[in-house]
DNA sequence: TATGAATGAGCTTTCATTCAT
DNA sequence: CATGAATGAAAGCTCATTCAT
């Protein structure tokens, strides 16, 4: 974590670290980001980012931590209509809040894709950090073949792994989908946004039509 | 690509320099591999680093081709049985080759999983390999639609992109989920090969089943 | 020397930072302590040991000189018996003294003893201050020659030195000798003091032998 | 211990290197000498000395060895006359060698002085330094007990602690005595090998008549 | 072709010191 | 007086690359 120096800094500064920090990490890589480079474009001394960071692991950590926050506080804002949804419907609303907090948050969000996908400290990391996120879609599922949403004949191991790499590289796809300019942030009543809706529309469709469950499917009121 | 020299190299020593290099890219990351170490741990002097290849970046785009070139073989070791397969019975033949190499080849599969991940050279570079990969699902999907194998109404895009994200990470999960250590290869008859078939079957299942024609299926109203 | 700020501290605060000080510079000698570390360690502002010094070298000639003052202060408590002592009983007396200090302040005794071996701001201070402990003990011996306690044919020079060889490292030796724990002080009648004592009355009795006046010894043709 | 890279220097090149590592251990102490004067002094790359040593506890340990090794040639070069001499004989065959060794030698004599004083890599590599030395000086006057050529009742900690203490910092002495210019060594035939000598011959006396066989002393047919 | 010494740019990190609060 | 953030020089060390042998 940083040190409370950091912490202390005015806001608008601390804000331009953070921010080019990302850039750094989202262009070159947990191993090629320098904090040579960084400090030179964020016009601050060298020995300040030692006031502010133990080293670079640390500022790279308190990013995802960051990213981990704020898309949890976007999570919360806006709270599920149902306590007992289907795993499908959890995931839509889900996915509605955290695909808009990536796709206005690209280079963050990169950082964090690219952390669960080798990028990082260690094998050990990566690994740890993809085996909680897929521990979490099996349960939803679990949960799911209780309240008769799931196919109880489903091979949980393969439906969490479809599920997590299916929505992990997500939100990349989308910001590849629709050219995004950083400042370009999509708007709720955009063209942009109707094109994202499409997309995860169909896609959850495919794997809840994959997943769901099978024998009662005639009066799916979902269609 | 590797200069005249790097071919004229005994077979022995060529294969070693490889071998050691996709230990150092799987290991470091394209970012984070380095010359010396690599020269120092294949015992040859660093000058003739610069006989066989460019730089880096040129022993890296070899590997890449290496691989892609190695499980090409692979696939054409044991061609499709019918001309005209549904698109998952493809998928299947492909795996059942692709998975089979990759697993037995982890270091290199690894290389080429983080290259389309994010890892590499530029990020068009990435880009564009992973468009190609998500054309050919494409393909494949569109000229199942046409012989009524796949749905009409399917979201091609979506569709593509699943694929893309399930079969892209799906031997770098095998491997996490068999403990496989690097001399322990998996032979055709053991029962780590059982248990990847049985996941994979799950998995397609799920893919097959979302994406499938629906028609048949009674009388589906979604379609 | 300290600014009038550092005497204007409370006492247990001055004490705190002067041991500490000692510390540094006892494990990492003239040139590796720092002063980071020690402001750190002491827990006060880096700010702080400039209002208290001018820099590290102001603080390292006071311990110096804090050394220098309290061995004094020490030896002035329990003044000389007799006030024509001949030499060697001056130095037992001294050394009495000075080792029963030394002996309980050891980190300091050792930071004096290395500033005396070539440890310090310079090579001229070094010799200064060996200089004139030599003359200290060229004087003592050159009276102790018109009292006739020292054999007249003594060469003054290389007696001066032996004194000064073997009375500088004399603590440190004893310190290495006696397993010393930092809070384990050495009691005036524990089994330590003792076998100090033991090996101080063997060393001057070699020296007192080597230098004494030789004249009563019989028909010696050595002198 | 140094690469094979420097010893396939040139003579010269590697001769000057040594040489200005030599002044500026010398000048700096261990903890205070630095790599990046060092190259710069000697009109070298900053890389090429990490082609030659791992770093500079690489070098400095290199240049104790030199040390030693030439001193001990030196010895070696001048065979003791007589394989059962006396103790002090035996010292004083040495200390012709070794000091005048170490006389012309200064810098390097200086480094070995101070590593054995307290800089060095670490405390415990200084004790064992100082230790080997005690024990030979301790062996060396137990065999002279044994012949009868020093005073049984002698302390031999005592003893052993005041010979090492004397003559470890002897040549240091002897330089600071005689003002030597670097370049104005020492000749066999100068004014300033007369003055040493005169010193020496003091110094053994002292010694010898301090620690001597006592009783039979008139009548000593040993020497 | 093979070699490995030479190079200097560039890295991370620590440091003493200043100074506004 | 106390504070601790800011600073840039300088440290040790690694690196890719060149080039003479």
């Amino acid at each position: 974590m940083p040190k409370p120096t950091f912490f202390n800094l005015p806001e608008d500064k601390r804000q331009r670290i953070v921010d080019l920090a990302i850039e750094e990490f989202a262009t070159y890589g947990y191993r090629g980001a320098s904090i040579s480079r960084l400090v030179a474009a964020a016009g601050i001394a060298k020995g300040s980012f030692y006031q502010y960071f133990d080293d670079l692991d640390d500022l790279y950590r308190y990013l995802l931590h960051l990213g981990a926050e704020q898309k949890a506080q976007v999570l919360r804002s806006t709270p599920p209509p149902d306590p007992a949804l289907s795993p499908f419907d959890t995931l839509r609303w889900m996915l509605r809040g955290s695909v808009g907090y990536e796709v206005t948050n690209p280079r963050l969000a990169r950082i964090a894709y690219r952390a669960l996908t080798g990028d990082g400290p260690s094998e050990a990391f990566v690994a740890e950090m993809r085996a909680a996120l897929t521990g979490f879609y099996r349960d939803l599922l679990a949960k799911g073949i209780k309240h008769g949403h799931i196919d109880p004949g489903l091979d949980l191991d393969a439906a969490a792994f479809v599920l997590t790499s299916t929505l992990l590289p997500l939100s990349q796809y989308l910001l590849s989908r629709i050219d995004l300019e950083p400042e370009d942030l999509v708007r709720p009543d955009g063209p942009q946004t109707a094109a994202i809706e499409a997309l995860l529309d169909g896609l959850l469709d495919i794997l809840e039509y994959g997943m769901g469950s099978r024998s009662p499917r005639k009066d799916d009121s979902h269609g």
